[in-house]
DNA sequence: TTGTACGCGTTATCAA
DNA sequence: TTGATAACGCGTACAA
């Protein structure tokens, strides 16, 4: 079934039914309808293969870095929504989070021919590494990409730094002043980096002793590492009122090995979260958290990429607010 | 920089260029070498499209209805490595939760051509509508599809109604008698619907008395929703002692509802939820639950398929284990 | 072993 | 308003 059999099926050319199919002016009425109709009763399916290699498809690309990233999902739909309301086509695609998002890219570039892609999620290394191949207007959501040296990489991103030290003075100003850290690997997540480095210059502002090497723990952001960084820190003996953990998932698994060992939260052990993920104001207790505002930073990587796919300009690059939210699982102590 | 390029720069033709492209024989070690080392050069990259237009892609496909559905997401992880294992390329399409799936797998079918679809989850209706159109070989993963007319749509699933009534069994083997259920939309989902047949084989088998208008919320698979339905159960104000929850994520909406209206679990309400996410193996208190067995319906699935695409045959339906965890959200009562 | 030439399904540019 | 036809980039008979 292709547009040559519903041209033969309708009487009409292969030039009316593409028409057709694309919503272009200059065809009758009668035509339009005729072959609407059959399009219907045939069952026809466009190919895909066939109008992207001919057109440039002007759709914006998504490419989220990690399948099942709570904070991207909900970032994609919000994108959706604001793309939907334009007329550009939006196509997203999954992949592993320790998969090259910029190399995939450049594989879609070719195929899609996006006009602009939006990354939800990115390690600065690969983009240092081959991001001039590419040179279509980029958005890079949740890292700060200002330091790397491409004009057509724009960024959106939560100051982790800043957003992990607000967490921490939260934490100092409710009397706490042992703290440990279940974090990202610093060696390969920027983030995991920033926020760590956040949580240093708290300390540091503060004169709070700690422990780089018995006191932080750089695991992957999962429950279960979450889980297991805690068992070790615990482990390690040093007494502690207050976890900090770079990612809501770390947290959950963190509350689970501590209420393992007898410690209560937030009776026992303060816990704060990063993220701010829906699932995290269900749980019993809510957790404490630093929330990054997805739809805000969604919103505006969006609104970016479309004025500079419209109108150019250099790259820019902005930090949305993020939110402390203290909820139940973190408390005031007694000095 | 398309094959053509290639050949000029290299002095072969088009057709030497496209058999080193795609590692065939019949071309000498010095042309394969001197072709392949322009690739790099020149940073080549297949147009897919084009080639997808001319190639039958033997490719296996997997469609997903749901971006953040963590049960999927474990299986498709499960699926990405057996496949790998085989010859086969992989493609995996996401797609909303209230998308037709099966039009997608249409769609997909004409551009990426692949022998067989693997559908992760998927409506009944939708297949009895438009399935008619696809010839390839099909699994449809955690739904059974043995009433579905199609001999080339295979099915692996948890048997959703057995599931559900041992997990009520087992509540009534605790002594519960009075029992609200936070479950799908019977009316559009499938599993939803089964699972409450499987509450209600219980309920009868026991000589339980159950007010389906009263004790049964029909709701979308979701914390908020859970937690809704929940809020709405207790304003009822018929008294309760166990709380079914059609899936793990509205059980964890429920308890939040039950601990912010006084009720603790498992003092006051035993709750138990169904699906086995990874997730709920952390909570505080750990969720008891009716887990699928992820891994092994992935597998049989991927098996499946394979078999059918190399040698043929008639759709088959399985049913692979489910696993009553009781864990610490529920507990003994006393009559 | 290599090259020529055609077709995949579509869109776009003409001319009618 | 319509239709014939040339691309798009690639794979593959078929010929050499």
């Amino acid at each position: 079934m292709t547009i040559k059999d519903l041209a033969e099926k309708t009487g009409y050319s292969v030039a009316t039914v593409s028409r057709v199919l694309n919503d272009h002016p200059h065809v009758s009425e009668r035509a339009r309808e005729e072959i609407k109709r059959a399009v219907d009763q045939l069952g026809f399916q466009i190919n895909t293969n066939a109008r992207q290699l001919k057109q440039h498809a002007n759709s914006i690309l998504v490419v989220v870095k990690g399948t099942s990233n709570e904070l991207f999902a909900e970032m994609v739909e919000t994108i959706q929504t604001l793309v939907d309301k334009t007329s550009y086509p939006l196509h997203v695609d999954y992949m592993d989070e320790d998969c090259n998002e910029v190399l995939r890219a450049i594989q879609l570039l070719r195929e899609k021919k996006p006009l602009g892609i939006l990354f939800l999620g990115g390690n600065s290394r690969n983009f240092r590494k081959d991001f001039e191949k590419i040179s279509v207007p980029c958005v890079l959501v949740s890292n700060d990409a200002s330091g790397l040296p491409f004009d057509n990489l724009s960024s959106v991103s939560t100051d982790d730094r800043q957003a992990a030290r607000c967490a921490m003075d939260s934490l100092i100003a409710l009397g706490h002043r042992k703290f440990v850290i279940v974090g990202g690997d610093r060696t390969v997540s920027d983030t995991g980096r920033l926020r760590y480095e956040g949580c240093m210059d708290a300390f540091r502002n503060h004169g709070i002793s700690y422990d780089e090497e018995l006191d932080y723990q750089g695991v992957r952001f999962s429950y279960q590492d979450g889980y297991n960084a805690t068992q070790k820190l615990i482990a390690n003996g040093r007494p502690f009122t207050a976890l900090f953990a770079a990612a809501d998932v770390m947290a959950i698994g963190a509350i689970r090995a501590l209420h393992n060992n007898g410690l209560r939260v937030p009776r026992d052990v303060s816990v704060m979260g990063f993220d701010g993920l829906i699932l995290s104001s269900f749980l019993v207790p809510q957790l404490s958290t630093v929330a990054q505002s997805a739809q805000e930073m969604a919103k505006r990587s969006v609104e970016i990429l479309i004025q500079r796919i419209e109108q150019g300009g250099t790259a820019c690059h902005e930090s949305v607010p993020y939110s402390l939210c203290q909820r139940e699982s973190t408390r005031r102590i007694d000095e």
